[in-house]
DNA sequence: CCCAATCCTTACTTTTAAGTCAACATTGGA
DNA sequence: TCCAATGTTGACTTAAAAGTAAGGATTGGG
């Protein structure tokens, strides 16, 4: 269970805009690039991406550059990491199914539930988190994460008596 | 934020034996190749992995296959995907710093926060389903699945009335 | 004591994801 | 109107993960 490289650069780039939201500034891909430390041919990639999905919008030309498409406050973080990475479940089954033409569990599987729910308690998590909460020095971030997933952990102890 | 197919093989494998874990039986390499539809090599790397961390006990010579090391009730998924899949947030924090040695974000970075809560989060959900969970059908588990993450939902539901 | 069945280990090959490159399209300003 | 700055696109190269292969080690049975 991995974060991959996209999704890590991917949210990076996008953060360096949300810096600049409130100002209404944009950012061209030298400057991404430069700043998070990686290739302007990758950063171009992963823009294209993001401009494809409509999370930021591009300036072509002279004094062109990338900006968000909408305020950093109202983008939360599974609607980026959908973006980025293009995992479903029905991609799963198909891609795991070993040396057969298809998975050996197809019609009954006891693994298919894990997979829908780990995929819907993570979207939930990063659901709870906008862009604009990320924007401040790690220890106020870390505040902010803790509150949500504490208020989580607290609430389950509480009830937390049912059969393994 | 993907499951990787060394995590879904394994963690497949880890079923089979669990199935005739309440018998004492155990397995071989062949026959879990054959039941889950990869190669008997492949099976074999996996076998290997899970004996190293001590999830399954392997017994050499004719006679010999795999069993699981202790009851599959107390076999809970979160070691389980920990073990197939060697991911921490240091080793994360190294591997994404691009075309410079370290990661630009050293330091200070909103970023890790989102990498460490994620982790917990996912581990948290995996820790309550153990390997004996799994081995119903497929409505059965989803059944159990959804009582956990079920439960949750509601609880946040009650009190979601913090700031975004 | 020897053979066959089985697991163990390392090196190699294949496949897939990541990243780079180069030619192109668009825009704004001189 | 032309040029320089910029984003766009698809092909190519490189790096990482997955999977394969082959010889070695161990065990039980005849």
């Amino acid at each position: 269970m991995k974060i991959s490289a996209q999704e890590e650069y991917g949210l990076r780039c996008l953060l360096q805009l949300a810096r600049g939201d409130a100002q209404g500034e944009s950012l061209t891909l030298a400057q991404i690039a430069r700043r998070e430390g990686i290739s302007v041919a990758n950063a171009g990639k992963l823009m294209w991406i993001l401009n494809k999905a409509g999370l930021v919008q591009s300036q072509r030309g002279t004094k062109g550059g990338y900006r968000l498409a909408r305020p950093a406050a109202t983008i939360r973080l599974n609607e980026v990491i959908s973006v980025l990475d293009d995992e479903s479940v029905a991609a799963h089954c198909k891609s795991y199914a070993g040396v057969l033409d298809s998975c050996v569990h197809t019609g009954d599987c006891g693994i298919r539930p894990v997979i829908v729910e780990l995929h819907q308690i993570v979207d939930n998590a990063l659901s709870e988190i906008t862009l604009s909460q990320l924007l401040g020095s790690e220890a106020t971030v870390d505040a902010v994460l803790h509150k949500i997933q504490g208020t989580r952990q607290l609430q389950r102890r509480e009830s937390n008596s049912m059969p393994l």
